[in-house]
DNA sequence: TAGGATCACCTAATCTTTTAGGTCATGGAG
DNA sequence: CTCCATGACCTAAAAGATTAGGTGATCCTA
């Protein structure tokens, strides 16, 4: 996809990522009708939130009659591996690591657990 | 127009908890002397570092002498699984689902595998 | 056509983070 | 005893994050 920013999303800058992740699009009204915070946000905030994501290389929006509508350009997964690979740079040194403390220590369901041994099962008899 | 703010370790925090962490404790100057950062910073910079991450209650300090030394409040692990669980809050929705998506898209190593794999039969067999 | 609603843009206030200078106290070297 | 290094404390400046007011343009409706 587009440019890997280096950067990392913020608090309200990841709600306001999440919706138009979720609804694929939205002007500055739609995006405030989405988030519903726990306080609600001017019109002007969130206007000024999806210009930073702009500016951060995120979004990029199109005019749409008088308002402007909005795309991510970075896609959920995207950000997400971006996110976990901080926190194994930080605290675990490789992905594997962290995945071993999660099964450690996380308490999974069982469906997860029989995901897991299934993926490993398959990836152990493809070698 | 005000602002608060979540309190999660910045990038120089987080290295100066590491050195706490490693060395169990330390002066400004000896967590000076241990960072060796890209740039080095000044004595008065970790100082500042130190007193704002007891301000948010990371670290204590104890008179030694005429100078500080600092003592992590919070270990790694708790750290660690406090960065964990915000990535898991914002992107994965539980522990499992990122350790699945771990194991499917960060093609770990097979000893981490067979460690994991060895996890899940204990965990299996005991239920 | 007047009035309100919607919107982009500009500006700004506040707060945090990162970095560091200045001041003053003290302890050790000469 | 004087001087310097070390250290705590105070202050602050630059940058980024968060929130929002003000302004003027434009569109919709009565």
């Amino acid at each position: 996809m587009p440019k890997p920013k280096a950067e990392n999303l913020t608090e309200v800058e990841q709600r306001a990522m999440e919706v138009l992740w979720s609804a694929g699009s939205g002007t500055v009204s739609e995006v405030l009708a989405a988030l519903d915070a726990p306080k609600p946000l001017a019109f002007n905030t969130v206007q000024t939130i999806l210009r930073i994501l702009e500016k951060k290389g995120y979004v990029r929006h199109r005019e749409e009659g008088r308002a402007f509508r909005y795309f991510a350009l970075v896609d959920k997964a995207t950000a997400s591996r971006s996110a976990v690979h901080s926190v194994v740079r930080r605290f675990f040194g490789s992905p594997g690591a962290l995945a071993v403390n999660l099964v450690q220590n996380e308490n999974l369901g069982a469906a997860d657990l029989a995901r897991i041994r299934r993926l490993i099962a398959d990836a152990e008899a493809r070698k």
